[in-house]
RNA sequence: CGGGAGAUGUCAGAGUGGUCGAAUGUGCCGGUCUUGAAAACCGGUGAGGGUAAUACCUCCGGGGGUUCGAAUCCCCCUCUCCCGGCCA
């Protein structure tokens, strides 16, 4: 969430910010309406209920002393009667916004370069040439035909469209990855944990994907509970409602996950092989770092997610995201790019996000600085989605006849 | 899923209608002592809102109710522990 406090002193330039992810003007008055009428709201409801208090104090000692208490008695009856609409009228007015605050996104950075979608987004930088073929590379669905590795038929008729199933070497080759990611992630110092895939409202809502993105979650039907879209989801609310010490940061964590995700939105985009499904699986990296070190923790990821591509010999770009195509909890974004040699562009495989204290402020993720308690900078990135990275190992390690490479660095795994 | 017990500050744990945001211990922070450390002793130390700062308001798992007044009484829910059932 935003901080209010901030849109309500600075209203022109949190709006100018908030203009570069798209979120008009008259929303952002419509909220701080709200926020005004609240605090009006409580400060009346508060006034009557200290003085419903200071009667009730006075009530118990006119009992001791024995005197007489049908005039307080009548006083204190009338001011409760009267507390009654102002208190429904402070929860509904604590409803109202909510209700739209919860739905507002963070603001970008300032360095955050203007653009609409992706079209405007900004390559930072290549790394690793890619190989020239001297036919044609194909895409990763043929070569899948060709080796018998993804099964998409089956998969269908397990679950329903974009569910697949991996067989034989394919499989073995994901979980080859899983451990390389793992791995290669402990060796940066992100401590790895295996996480529960399913998780409450309540942590949904601290991460941003609710109250706003429900539709894009699988939810289980008659629970409270939901089916991760992202690991970035229970590492980061392992510390829901928690105060650390400012020493145990910058807290660096990673899993592996399945993620699971409706996609409500992508009917007809990457419909033919597993770019786009409804469940894949992800290595993730989450840290939780002091707001004055977030920058630093940041360029450490993206480092990092670079590196495993460049150990995997898959070339890649850095692209700096503009705030049209910023997501919801994100301040800042960087996207690596992998090379696609069959589909013959670059396609995300990881997303690298720090979300300043908009996460932080949500899930009240606090340290103690000092005798103060601040909130945390939580970042959240892949490292590496692990479906996408077997389709980059399928077309770049293609030979003419079909059969893929297997890349050095994992054989060990293998 | 059935039976029983419970949920209070970092943790442990007292508190059964007003004097309780809450004893005591522990942890943590600061100090005295010490060459230094430990021990001992002294002081400070929950969260959120509100304010220029006070005042003030809210929070004793969550929600509702009784009462002038609820951590304390009543109802519902969730979770934890123990016993049994089932089970990787």
């Amino acid at each position: 969430m935003i901080d209010l406090k901030y849109l309500q002193n600075n209203f022109e330039e949190a709006s100018a910010k908030l203009q570069k992810k798209g979120v008009e003007t008259a929303t952002l008055e419509k909220l701080q309406i709200l926020f005004t009428s609240l605090k009006e709201a409580n400060a009346t409801l508060e006034s009557m209920k200290a003085e419903q208090n200071s009667m009730s104090k006075l009530f118990g000692q006119y009992k001791r002393e024995g005197k007489d208490i049908s005039e307080l008695k009548a006083k204190v009856d009338a001011n409760k009667e009267a507390m009654v609409p102002v208190q429904e009228k402070a929860r509904e007015a604590e409803e109202a916004l909510y209700a739209v605050a919860l739905a507002i996104p963070n603001f970008p950075d300032d360095s955050v370069p203007e653009g609409a979608d992706e079209e405007d987004n900004v390559e930072q930088r290549r790394v690793l040439e890619p190989r020239s073929f001297d036919f044609k590379p194909k895409e990763h669905w043929e070569l899948s035909e060709i080796n018998g590795w993804i099964d998409f038929e089956r998969g269908v008729k397990l679950a329903k469209s974009r569910f697949a199933i991996l067989k034989g070497e394919a499989s073995r080759l994901e979980r080859a990855l899983i451990n390389f990611f793992l791995d290669m992630n402990r060796e940066k110092g992100f401590e790895e944990y295996s996480v529960p895939f399913i998780n409450n409202a309540t942590m949904l809502q601290g991460t941003g994907q609710l109250p706003k993105f429900g539709d894009d979650l699988f939810k289980i039907e008659d629970e409270d509970l939901y089916l991760i879209p992202t690991a970035e989801v229970p590492l980061t609310n392992m510390y829901n409602d928690e105060i650390l010490s400012e020493k145990e940061l910058p807290l660096l964590m990673t899993g592996y996950t399945p993620c699971f995700r409706k996609e409500a939105g992508s009917a007809g985009r990457d419909t033919r092989g597993i770019i786009r499904q409804h469940q894949f699986n992800k290595v993730e990296m989450v840290a939780i770092a002091h707001p004055d070190k977030s920058e630093e923790v940041f360029d450490l990821m993206v480092k990092n997610a670079s590196d495993i591509l460049t150990a995997l010999g898959l070339p890649h770009r850095v692209v700096e995201l503009c705030g049209g195509d910023l997501g919801f909890s994100a301040a800042t974004t960087i996207d690596l790019e992998v090379w696609l040699p069959g589909q013959n562009q670059y396609r995300e495989i990881s997303s690298i996000s720090n979300t300043r204290d908009f996460q932080a402020r949500r899930a009240k993720i606090r340290f103690k600085d000092g005798k103060k308690n601040r909130l945390v900078h939580t970042l959240n990135g892949s490292a590496l989605a692990v479906g996408r990275t077997i389709v980059a190992i399928m077309e770049n390690y293609q030979n003419e006849d079909g059969t893929i490479e297997i890349p050095e660095v994992l054989k060990k795994y293998m």
